[in-house]
DNA sequence: CCTAAAACAGTAATCATTACTAATTTATTT
DNA sequence: AAATAAATTAGTAATGATTACTGTTTTAGG
């Protein structure tokens, strides 16, 4: 577990997620690696993407359409959801690393999320 | 519709969702208003949810054990989620009006949304 | 190679949310 | 107020994401 040796199927798992920037849904991971793989199974995807969540090497960025979408860069940024196309962006920031901490006095700020919510130029141009 | 003539249920649902601070599901809003009537049908907290979402009555604001969870203070500001009871505080600040517009070039921002998870005061001093 | 623990495939179960339909409520017209 | 049409609802069934379960396979160590 807390070693550095993972099974195949759990390396393959992460270094999909690590490898796009789509902020992709179990299923995605499990569609795109079950082409090269076909005894993959979605729960087996699910379950590791729970254990990379405790283990922080993975956060949950938002729901879309009832999909939970998460994202392999860890490292602490903004993101924007299109509300048309269902896209997720990055934006990296050059205070990022500054989160700012939750201002409530005795409260413990682990992350900090911050998401635009909108409509994004290719979906504006598109009309 | 666009009116300001609701249905008795219907304002009722609205009523409930903007009397509380609690940020609820519509589970929540379901069982409060289940003790007084009835006959209410949980599709029918979901239906209304959904219509005020969209008419900008009531926003969402974040998924616990997935579950939506949403606020009838529409106006900006920030939340607290807590990682432990699930709790979800508002976070009022003097610049909230002014809330940032995503910094991508030709992309329209409808909504900023910024939340912070971690241990809230209660969790913490309960240990 | 042997053995025990961990991980997996495949399937069934769970649970939030949505869709559907017949009945009820509300609005409109007389 | 009665008659009619439109909107809303209750109750239930369906959907779809996620989780749980079980027997099998893989992995790690000796």
């Amino acid at each position: 577990m807390g070693g550095r040796n993972f099974s195949k199927k759990r390396q393959l798992i992460l270094d999909t997620i690590k490898e796009t920037d789509s902020h992709p849904s179990a299923r995605w991971v499990y569609e795109k690696l079950k082409a090269d793989f076909p005894d993959l199974s979605l729960g087996t995807v699910y379950r590791n993407i729970a254990l990379f969540k405790e283990e922080g090497l993975v956060i949950s960025v938002t729901n879309i359409d009832g999909e939970e979408r998460i994202d392999g860069n860890t490292h602490e940024h903004a993101h924007f959801v299109c509300k048309e196309c269902g896209c997720v962006y990055d934006i990296f920031s050059s205070n990022d690393d500054n989160a700012a901490q939750c201002p409530l006095a005795g409260f413990e700020t682990d992350r900090t999320v911050l998401t635009y919510y909108g409509r994004c130029s290719d979906c504006i141009n598109r009309e």
